[in-house]
RNA sequence: GCCAGCGUAGCUCAGUGGUAGAGCAGGCGCUUCGUAAGCGUCAGGCCAAGGGUUCGAAUCCCUUCGCUGGCUCCA
């Protein structure tokens, strides 16, 4: 559903889709709601552009008035009747000449047609390679300028299978300083059963959201009180985070990390120093005056790691240093943005600095991203995107010449992993290209968790130094890596990735001990007290509940293990064990089930 | 930030100009039960906030705040 779903599918999958039938189905139906928008407001609806995309179409409108749901019943209503009609589509080559008079009265399709005309622009503004040519496509009452491909009739699109989403605001070309039009997104399929099943995958993405779960399951909050943006972690949420924090720092430990701590504010000095307050201002909070001096809440916690490194000499013996700091950084969002754990104002990051030399520069590349992909693993994550950001001409700093050697540096790095990646062209922040790793979420948009950034910025700004075998000063090399990325966006994914049920290792409460009545409460504290012995994290139910009832507030917490203790289980020392899957193991011995969850309570491997 | 929609009890929601409701959750009793909701009872609300229209506003209008879906921007 996201504008950039040109880029969550792989260019094969890509490819495919834009020869399918589907593709031309949902082409041919964003024109016939085009033709019923246009009907609705005669003379007045101004036509953009209405592409098809991943799980439908869209199409963008300049209107006299904001549409209403109302409305898209009616559209949809029209657009049945028009696909009766059985219109041919027909296609046709026309001059840039006869499209201009063709759309007189169409400013976007005149500014698409000078943009095919002079300079070889497609419909999105980009640059395209073959020369343009201009044809139309034309049914019943409505000709759109368009390169097709179409169903032949509009009797090929399923009247049944054919769907108005939602309504949303746009700007023309993606430009905010442009108008912003009216987007009505549908989604069209070949069957009806095709469009119930995606509807009720809709369904199941929001029983899947993060902030949804977060609430039923008691992770995380947001309080107005607070402040938008800002993620309160609950007891619950906060074990979680714990538990991945542990294992991550002890991994990177393993892995030739320091660990380092730094302030939440620093000078000015610093900020102008890094590059911040010339690149990054737009994002960091307004200076705090204190004794005439201006201090910046921190955006990024690498001048910090810099001034460490700076504090004393470095020889090159000491290369590489790697810096990790678990650091809370504060950048400023539009309120728009913002999305529950995903997308916040206040974030922890798990960030690093690696210092070293250029000859080890590729090697440490290489560590990193193995690193990188050791730990996502751990949490169960197998299918994840890379991408390869370039650098952006317009908000860069440092010379070109360094920009390319880096941008090459990262990219064989990647060829040599193996991992399927693509370019993101103009992505990279201001002090270098990066490597990025990005997941979905429930409803196929993508967030971006890991990043590792190439930076031959900060060494230089900072004067960074290390003495070389000869002698000499010798300037550092500089990589930012953050591997789950933001503990809070991490939370997010994570949340929705497993759909609320953590790996065991992972989940808050391990297992919830049900005793049938209170006279199996000694019982069920016993074990409860030998599992917390073996760092499990247990908790009893001794509500006077009904069991029926106790399993199914431990199931709706998506707890993984549930231990039901009655009669039969205090004679014998033993558990009846349930799972969050419903599978009932029925009954083991105490140590028994110690083993199992001691061999199942581990990150994956 | 922009376009649109929404904001009623802790949660999910009904109420659309005439005395604020339900279910769940919570408190208190009773119940002691074998794999997804035992029964009863009590409490809970400045209807997001502020201003206006009206005899009368949760309901209509304006402003602000917050949330949601997009757009732009980004970990």
């Amino acid at each position: 559903m996201k504008g950039r779903w040109r880029w969550v599918m792989a260019v094969e999958q890509k490819e495919r889709y834009e020869q399918s039938v589907l593709y031309r189905i949902r082409h041919s139906t964003a024109h016939v709601m085009a033709q019923a928008v246009m009907e609705m407001f005669p003379g007045e609806a101004k036509i953009a552009i209405g592409p098809p995309i991943a799980d439908g179409f869209y199409y963008d409108f300049d209107l006299p008035r904001s549409l209403t749901p109302e409305d898209l019943e009616v559209l949809e209503k029209r657009m049945r009747e028009i696909i009766a009609a059985d219109h041919e589509y027909e296609y046709r080559i026309i001059s840039a000449k006869e499209a201009k008079e063709l759309y007189a009265d169409q400013p976007y399709k005149i500014e698409l047609i000078e943009g095919l005309e002079l300079g070889g622009l497609d419909e999105y503004g980009e640059p395209i390679d073959e020369p343009p040519e201009i044809s139309i496509y034309a049914h019943d009452t409505f000709t759109d300028l368009c390169r097709g491909p179409h169903v032949e009739r509009t009797s090929k699109i399923n009247p049944d299978a054919i769907k108005l989403l939602n309504i949303a605001g746009a700007y023309w070309r993606g430009d905010e300083n442009r108008p912003m039009l009216q987007r009505i997104y549908g989604t069209a399929w070949e069957s009806a059963d095709d469009l119930e099943q995606y509807l009720w995958r809709l369904e199941e993405a929001k029983v899947r959201d993060h902030r949804r779960l977060g609430k039923e399951l008691d992770l995380f909050s947001v309080s107005e009180d607070v402040g938008p943006g800002l993620i309160l972690w609950h007891p619950r949420g906060g074990m979680v985070r714990k538990v991945a924090e542990d294992y991550c720092r002890d991994e990177h430990e393993k892995a030739g990390y320091d660990f380092v701590y730094s302030p939440h504010i620093g000078k000015s000095k610093l900020w102008e120093t890094s590059g911040h307050l010339e690149w990054f201002e737009e994002n960091m909070y307004a200076p705090l005056e204190i004794e005439d001096q201006k201090y910046y809440l921190k955006p990024m916690n690498c001048p910090f790691h810099v001034q460490i490194y700076k504090s004393k000499m470095r020889s090159y013996r000491d290369l590489p240093l790697r810096f990790a700091e678990w650091g809370t950084v504060y950048r400023y969002e539009r309120s728009g943005v913002l999305h529950g754990m995903m997308r916040v104002r206040g974030f922890t990051q798990d960030d690093a600095h690696h210092f070293c030399r250029p000859d080890q520069m590729p090697e440490e590349i290489d560590r990193v991203l193995e690193f990188n992909l050791k730990i996502l693993r751990a949490f169960g994550f197998e299918n994840f995107q890379a991408y390869l950001s370039t650098r952006n001409p317009e908000k860069s700093a440092g010379d070109i010449a360094d920009w390319e050697a880096s941008t090459q540096a990262l990219q064989s790095s990647l060829d040599r992993s193996g991992l399927p990646y693509e370019i993101d062209e103009g992505e990279a922040v201001f002090y270098g290209p990066k490597i990025d790793i990005k997941m979905l979420d429930a409803l196929g948009r993508e967030w971006q968790l890991s990043t590792i950034q190439f930076d031959f910025n900060l060494p230089e700004s900072f004067d960074l130094t290390y003495v070389g075998e000869d002698g000499k000063e010798h300037r550092p090399y500089m990589i930012h890596r953050a591997l789950l990325g933001s503990m809070e966006r991490f939370m997010g994914v994570l949340i929705e990735h497993h759909a609320g049920a953590f790996p065991i290792w992972l989940a808050p409460m391990q297992v919830e001990i049900i005793p049938i009545a209170d006279r199996h409460l000694g019982h069920a504290n016993n074990i409860a007290e030998r599992l917390r012995e073996r760092g499990f994290r247990v908790e009893v139910d001794s509500r006077s509940e009904r069991m029926n009832a106790k399993i199914r507030d431990a199931q709706l917490q998506k707890i993984p293990y549930m231990l039901v203790v009655g009669d039969r289980e205090v004679k014998t020392d033993s558990v009846s064990v349930r799972l969050r899957s419903e599978e009932d193991l029925g009954a083991m011995r105490v140590d028994d089930f110690l083993d199992l969850i001691s061999r199942e309570a581990v990150p994956s491997v």
